[in-house]
DNA sequence: TTATTTGTGTGACAATTGTTACTGTGTACT
DNA sequence: AGTACACAGTAACAATTGTCACACAAATAA
């Protein structure tokens, strides 16, 4: 495990490498697994080090709304939030592909933060750079209409996957912005009159 | 100081206490000061002792859109996730009432942490709720129309001042909600007629 | 192969929200 | 008193979004 934690965490020190390979676990999940469910009781954080991660907010009726990715050497910031054993997610967090993450024992969560400084400062950053991205979430629904909504969520699974080809169905795409297929075609339709995408079936092909 | 905090922050230890009256100051702003702009640099954390304060999120185009109260005994998430000094407000925070609030120098925070459990305990708690509560103004906004967000928003309100009577105008409440004056007062219109509320000038009763 | 499912395109229409314009009406100020 | 101004009501219309209906093509299963 310090050769994973080497490479993927390498602002821990030492002494926090070693202390994670002697608590943690490390477990694995297939593409499209359900990690955490909203309502779930909260027991480990989690540290992804293979795979990406969807985090997700669940409506009452059944609504999936997409909030963002996990990426390797990041980590679930619900899941060190919670500090005590008795909280409860409010997320739901779905494996893109196959996954490995670390797995250490909440109760290990404060211990770290005063004896490890990389630890701390990762935390931090973790709760910092998650908190900005629900801020930029309240901003799109807030300020911005379907269409432009829907170019940032392209542009922005693009650069989670590094490509310009988006494999998703529309019904996909609608699912997770909470709006219905016919919308996302229609919208879908006329970026691609306008030379921003080429439509094909089940995938779709960034042009800028 | 010490019978501020005693009462105000119940939860910090004796030392902390002393602590915070040796490095803090006490600063106080006007109703409707705006305490914290977007943009602008972090250098405290703010914990609030007397009034209310309102955090918005700001649009391009000038869009104040509300997400939350912070009430005596709290503190601004958003002043304790900038860990270093080069780190910018994404909020922006403005005083509801006149209120007084101890700043303390985000220097201290690292120290504080580690060296006193009753501060870790109380920052992740700040974490936690703040989190929590953009999370629910996502929930409004992805999966609610505007008369349940309008109702919602009435209510979050009346709790926070304990009355039922709201000073507010439908500009107010239609700038708040990033939407337009009409729309507010349409659908006030149709909770009048439904028992909900009884609409005056400047001011709006809730009858549940 | 045929049959079925899945993804997409599209037209028509409803509902919601946004915009413009124009009315009052109460409040504050001189 | 008279004036100016912020606040509220409302009608008419535009734009966006949501819904229903159906057609058709590609992929998949039988």
């Amino acid at each position: 495990m310090q050769e994973i934690l080497k490479n993927i965490f390498p602002t821990f020190s030492k002494e926090l490498s070693n202390e994670i390979e002697s608590n943690a676990k490390i477990h694995s999940f297939k593409a499209g697994d359900v990690i955490m469910r909203t309502g779930q009781y909260i027991n480990n954080t989690m540290l992804l080090t293979k795979g990406q991660i969807k985090i997700y907010r669940e409506g009452e009726n059944g609504g999936e709304f997409f909030m963002y990715y996990i990426q390797p050497g990041q980590a679930c910031a619900v899941s060190m939030i919670c500090a005590s054993k008795s909280q409860v997610s409010h997320i739901m967090a779905k494996a893109v592909d196959d996954i490995e993450l670390i797995m250490v024992p909440l109760t290990l969560m404060e211990k770290w933060m005063m004896e490890h400084r990389t630890w701390y400062e990762f935390v931090l950053l973790t709760y910092r750079t998650r908190f900005e991205e629900v801020l930029e979430v309240v901003d799109n629904i807030a300020f911005r209409a379907m269409d432009e909504r829907l170019e940032f969520y392209l542009k922005r699974h693009a650069d989670a996957c590094k490509c310009k080809d988006l494999k998703f169905s529309h019904q996909d795409i609608a699912t997770e912005l909470n709006t219905s297929r016919e919308v996302i075609s229609r919208l879908l339709k006329k970026m691609e009159q306008r030379g921003l995408v080429q439509l094909h079936r089940n995938h779709i092909e960034l042009l800028v």
